[in-house]
DNA sequence: TATGAATGAGCTTTCATTCAT
DNA sequence: GATGAATGAAAGCTCATTCAT
């Protein structure tokens, strides 16, 4: 710490602790729901007594929320991201925000589930805060569509459910999508940006080519 | 149910003992999840003792099967009936499936959300049922739309995908959608087949398939 | 119950269940203190299992209130027949309430000490109702003493002074006497009230005989 | 501590360290209750770490103990230098006693709350001495009783009640006290010899006491 | 048919305390 | 001299379930 190098091992060495114990509840919260999770559970496959998980976490409801709260704010970066690479135009700024589901849901599979399914078990100030966030990232979709059709490049018949059609079907990813297999993630986002787009209808302007 | 006398007072008489608790218990499931949920807190909404609730029940496990197994019957019933008012044609059948779900999902969120999420909390034996219920109710979306492709009327790039798009966003239906509301369950069933038919890429032959 | 005769044994057995209970529970308390004792020690000690304790009560606090409540409306009970025997006159009055206080803490010593000392350990709105109940018990001796003093028997210096030394005597008895030894709590009884007249300096009005 | 020179800023420097630790004990046990109270609740009211508390002293019962012997020694230094002042005569000893237990009781609140009620949670070994402490203390009150009755100035009736009912209100006063109001505790002092003195039946001989 | 009594295992959380640094 | 980490035991309470009546 003082030392004037050796500042090796940052990452490895924060895995114990407070790492091993969030990963761990993140696990079984992923796989087994947050209500059927026991303290004693998290604590065990994380590997550490009881009371060092006290140590380190106020309980098993803020465990929860760092969870969704890291995961949310992760989700949100992704997208901020991506959108600053697409620019103004609606259909990149679309097909960036599936990209960014895509992939999130696709990588984060345990964080995302939790982060979209654990809402009732969280504290009533927290999930005004949440709700916030899940309003606003909905709203990132609504305004590029909303802008690809007045730009006349989206044609939905039916602005909001053609919509919740795109997020829904990214959402699903999580649910069946295995890294590791034959479909790269890559693969899947290309794949969902073109359904996307059927879905709102997207018709080009102008040249695509000249002639 | 089979035998066509001796059938007196069925819907008044269920509703003492069994039916006011099955209810119960399906709203608390809903509300809170299963996990969260106690038999006492189900005795309670029912308005019956607890010993009450085991003279007809045997467990809290077998309460949520109960709920689970009624409410994908139902839904198979439903897609059965459907499926049958269609016909051969795969354009009718997709969208017999997608108004079968999209109704299901609407009117009976509370059942359709225990049904499709509770799967964790179902005895082992229970739950292989239970998939193979799933991977049936995906099959036929999945047959309706390789008819429609090798019939040449379906052009979807990715058919697999494009059917879990479908039916993600029918199942998602439920998460937001109130009736009583301005939008009617057949005006949501009639966007939805649209937007079914959009993607899959539907183009009729020669006479148009109306609806 | 509902047998004509054969209605022996009332008492006794209630001591199944919920009495056992509240009295290990009151045995604990007035041993080792609220704070100290817990609801398996009371349990243990009623003999019960700690699922049993909690069928017959919801909680720790709710079993000291309960016996704070019987301890306190026993008292006001002994005072009030005490007072309804003593008429109208001040000496005869002040001597009731010292009687029935004096009994109170030398015959029920434990309860008396939790009823008067457990206060903090109470709920909010216990706490309320039980002050009130423990001023009124002091009303009792200031008017008795008030009237006294207009009616010319009593003349202590200060009033209020007298009135509290005069309780805190009373209670104090719980603390030292232990019933069984030479002094019987009739003896104790004539004791204190003559102290107490000393205190409130009590001198007979016109003859108390005649000649 | 016995060494003469290096004496510097006694007062203060004391205040760091064992000082706040033992006086936040103090308040949250006098508020509290011992065993309300966590070592953490003392240790953060302090604004110590809970390493320092126990860097300091050994636990929570050798706190307690602390304040307990702490307290006790004050008091008896408090009857020690009035019984010194007060000289031979029965009277002014008592009168003495009164306004030392009276002052300590008056202005020492907490502690002597805490001095007199946390007996249980005390050492078994350091039980015994408080006990003896305890019982020379109430012999003071004895035996000037005693010699006040051998000269003839006292005369009650039941000198050992009498003696416990001056014990008991004297000790009442923390209870209901509050310095700072009109009272002043010099007139508490005065109110409270007199009354003592009308338990004891006090009649000056000849040349009347004055105090 | 229906109920109150009862249970043992388990829950989340806090306790006083120790120890390596 | 002072601290954060860690612990085993125990706290109050709830759980799903069984059983005698």
């Amino acid at each position: 710490m003082t030392a004037p190098a050796a500042a090796p091992a940052p990452a490895t060495a924060r895995t114990t602790g407070q790492q091993v114990i969030i990963d761990a509840a993140r696990r079984e919260f992923g796989e087994r729901g947050y209500d059927a999770v026991s303290v004693r559970d998290i604590a065990a496959r994380a590997g550490v007594s009881l009371s060092a998980l006290y140590h380190y976490y106020p309980g098993k409801q803020a465990l929860l929320e760092g969870i969704v709260e890291a995961g949310l704010r992760s989700y949100d970066t992704a997208c901020a991201a991506a959108l600053g690479a697409a620019g103004d135009d609606p259909a990149r700024r679309l097909a960036a925000l599936v990209a960014a589901t895509v992939r999130y849901r696709a990588q984060q599979q345990v964080d995302s589930s939790i982060v979209f399914s654990e809402t009732r078990s969280v504290s009533e100030e927290f999930r005004a805060r949440h709700s916030r966030q899940l309003r606003e990232a909905t709203g990132r979709f609504q305004r590029a569509i909303a802008d690809g059709i007045e730009a006349g490049v989206f044609n939905p018949r039916w602005p909001d459910d053609a919509r919740r059609a795109v997020i829904a079907m990214c959402n699903a990813v999580a649910e069946w999508y295995r890294p590791g297999g034959e479909l790269t993630v890559d693969d899947l986002v290309t794949r969902y940006v073109n359904l996307a787009f059927t879905l709102v209808e997207y018709r080009p302007t102008a040249p695509p080519f000249s002639f």
